[in-house]
DNA sequence: GTCTATACCCGGATAGAC
DNA sequence: GTCTATCCGGGTATAGAC
């Protein structure tokens, strides 16, 4: 039915990705959809509107990846693992991280809160599962669960910031080698 | 003497780490430095002229406060704690990682390089004082010190991403807290 | 719903006077 | 060195016709 707002939404999504909020144009995101003007403002009546409906999108896509892999069965520690050596077009960076760069979309609450909830829902998962992790005897009992947690999609995200500063995926698979040695070669001598 | 000079770098600065290089246009530093159209345009032929010119010098300033915390006295891997805990607004994020985000950056070697070569200085100075931790036996020595200071570096820049994305600093002073447990308490069993 | 026209200011300069 | 004038296209819409 609605081909237009379909194709405004997802053109909106890999604009964003690609060249941040600020950086993309009304008139790119027509062009690029092949979707006229008046038509467009049909449908939404700001670009912050389509913007923001575009980020929903964005988060709830991440959302779902990553509880695809989180949820798979097996070792909690492993999984946690697992996501962390996930393929990734890494000088791409992140689809919603990108966007904390931008100060328009830091200010607003509306372009904010897709951040918020997608970052929000992966802590609360990755904590859950090292809990689990700690609970086998993988992880020490006395760190944060919480606190481990941030630290785990920091890397990812910082990541993706060092690799572009780079221009290379080296310091990523580094930073994220460095992670996993942390994390596997740890004073678990209580069992 | 150049007055001018100086005053539209500093300006130039200020304005990258707020909105970035697509979001920083000539007009809005000039206004800003309090220095014209024609005076700007004398002394720097374009905006990315001028815009990697304030890279270099935020690069050069940045590199000088990391390494007056890393090169203090005291016990290698405390140094790298103290960095670790360092004051920041972090709110702000960080004035050099924040041009990763910007493709026009990315894309441009000229104004890529300060990038590359801050973050490549302060891995380097990391990874030294991890290796010199590990010959104290504060670090297991089977674990590869330059990975392991891209996940530093990692968690800093990741921690920015996520803070502002919360609009809060709590994520990234978890994501330190976190990284540092995973720092102090190891298997160094082998003493 | 979509198209075209119009508007107004900004981005990123260049030219030439002072 | 700095100022003012000028330029051309893009950003972000609004208005009204079809």
């Amino acid at each position: 039915m609605n081909k237009s707002i379909e194709k405004l939404i997802t053109t909106t999504q890999a604009l964003l990705w690609e060249r941040g909020y600020v950086g993309t144009s009304p008139r790119a995101i027509q062009d690029r959809a092949g979707v006229g003007q008046g038509s467009m403002y049909h449908h939404f009546r700001t670009k912050a509107e389509l913007a923001q409906a575009a980020e929903e999108r964005s988060a709830a896509e991440l959302i779902e990846e990553v509880r695809a892999l989180l949820d798979a069965p097996g070792d909690p520690l492993d999984r946690v693992l697992t996501y962390l050596r996930r393929e990734r077009d890494v000088l791409k960076g992140c689809r919603i991280g990108r966007l904390a760069a931008d100060p328009e979309v830091v200010a607003d609450p509306a372009l904010r809160k897709p951040l918020e909830h997608a970052f929000g829902w992966i802590t609360e998962r990755l904590a859950a599962l090292l809990r689990e992790a700690q609970d086998c005897g993988r992880l020490p009992q006395e760190w944060d669960a919480q606190s481990l947690a941030a630290t785990v999609l920091a890397v990812i995200q910082g990541g993706y910031v060092l690799a572009r500063a780079a221009n290379s995926p080296a310091p990523f698979e580094q930073a994220i080698e460095g992670l996993i040695a942390l994390l596997t070669n740890n004073a678990t001598a209580e069992d």
